[in-house]
DNA sequence: CGGCAATTTGAACATTTTCAATACGGGTGG
DNA sequence: CCACCCGTATTGAAAATGTTCAAATTGCCG
């Protein structure tokens, strides 16, 4: 499948030139007024992984050539989970690693690839001073899609399984919810009835109690359970 | 219902303090060692909009108080489009400008919100030089979630629609479609199965010529039709 | 040429959506 | 302070859509 992958992908994106010396290199051209560019080339084979979704992040990554696969997995998933976007050269992999302390995905070279590495350590220093005005947005960015995350699961599993999670993860933890229920179901990728009807069905094997205005968690284990979580 | 947002938000999050002074603002706080803070407060009533999908991206927000509401359209999305993501205190909206001349959502406050915004000139000047390494990882994270955006219309539509305005947008011209179709499944949030009867359905239409591995775009506007583009 | 894996096709099935009707609760005006 | 209104939320039942599982097909590669 590997090298499946290879060809296709460089069929389409024949436009992506791969970035060969610093002088073309977004990061070596911010590093250069400094010093060395503190990155480090790593080659990965058509397949390899990069690193896996919950692992402890300690590296970032920027592509210089190839092609990557971000996968995410929802919550009952078993496999390796789904594609959630496609990296091409010139991205960083793994800057989430800056606002928390695990990969948020799977990351996997589906051609072979050039990537340039760096601990967060270094990452740190080469990032300038923290309260840099590039810095800080950038940070809040990064903290603002991480937030966005339990929604990136918005087609995992079934309607009563996406409410439970969600409900795991942003949910009110004794706490009333009174989000209007059209934008969480918008959130959930759902129908303010099918949101209705999720709750119903949470309620009715006492994970939750709602009423209209109000909703309590129950039992966490038997909304872990509904959510799918092994 | 602007009113009942109010409350609804306000009593979920209470934990987000409003921040009223910029010693407490991470932008403040960036701003200070070279001078003020070049970012204006301005007052937004409990469901005012902010700006509009597509409009020209001429400002930058940041919140400081109060809950603001990311919506997005779809395609054929005639209403306001659905609610993508929650923005609290301490967020930037509307960076997208930074890597693209329209905003990617339509912004609208929630509740009464204290928003500080600066133009995309004065945003540029405050955020440093252009090649310093924090603009840079920023600006490469902001372009790449910008990739992701069809990715986002995932709930859109049927799945002959979906699949239909990601041929659009991210489609080969006149040129091979390649990627495995289990990416692209994954990509479009639907089984493989189901791409395949999509893509059937449109090569019925003539809107594309699709082969195993190789797919061309026959008409254009039949393809933004079954992407319900009117 | 033969085998394998990806893709397509088919048909039954499960789920969500839709549309319509009803219930609820807060807010308003008397 | 209470009754009435309006919009949101819930419920029901039918219909549409996508999923699943299995089988058949196709193209690539050895």
């Amino acid at each position: 499948m590997a090298r499946r992958l290879l060809i296709h992908l460089a069929v389409k994106l024949q436009v992506d030139q791969a970035i060969s010396n610093c002088n073309q290199c977004p990061v070596g051209m911010a590093s250069h007024p400094d010093g060395s560019c503190p990155f480090v080339d790593r080659t990965r084979r058509a397949g390899e992984l990069i690193f896996l979704q919950g692992d402890l992040a300690e590296r970032v990554w920027f592509v210089k050539s190839g092609t990557v696969l971000l996968l995410r997995q929802g919550n009952e998933d078993l496999g390796e989970g789904r594609v959630r976007a496609v990296r091409f050269v010139g991205s960083f992999i793994g800057l989430e690693s800056l606002v928390g302390d695990e990969y948020t995905d799977t990351a996997r070279a589906s051609t072979d690839a050039v990537l340039c590495g760096i601990t967060k350590d270094k990452l740190d220093s080469w990032l300038g001073p923290p309260q840099a005005p590039a810095r800080v947005a950038l940070e809040l960015s990064l903290r603002a899609d991480s937030t966005d995350l339990p929604r990136l699961a918005q087609t995992d599993g079934s309607a009563v399984a996406r409410v439970a999670a969600w409900l795991n993860t942003e949910g009110p933890r004794g706490v009333t919810l009174t989000l209007p229920r059209k934008v969480v179901a918008d959130l959930l990728g759902m129908r303010p009835e099918t949101l209705s009807r999720a709750l119903a069905s949470l309620a009715q094997s006492e994970a939750i109690a709602v009423s209209r205005n109000n909703l309590r968690i129950l039992d966490d284990d038997k909304l872990r359970e509904a959510a799918g979580v092994v």
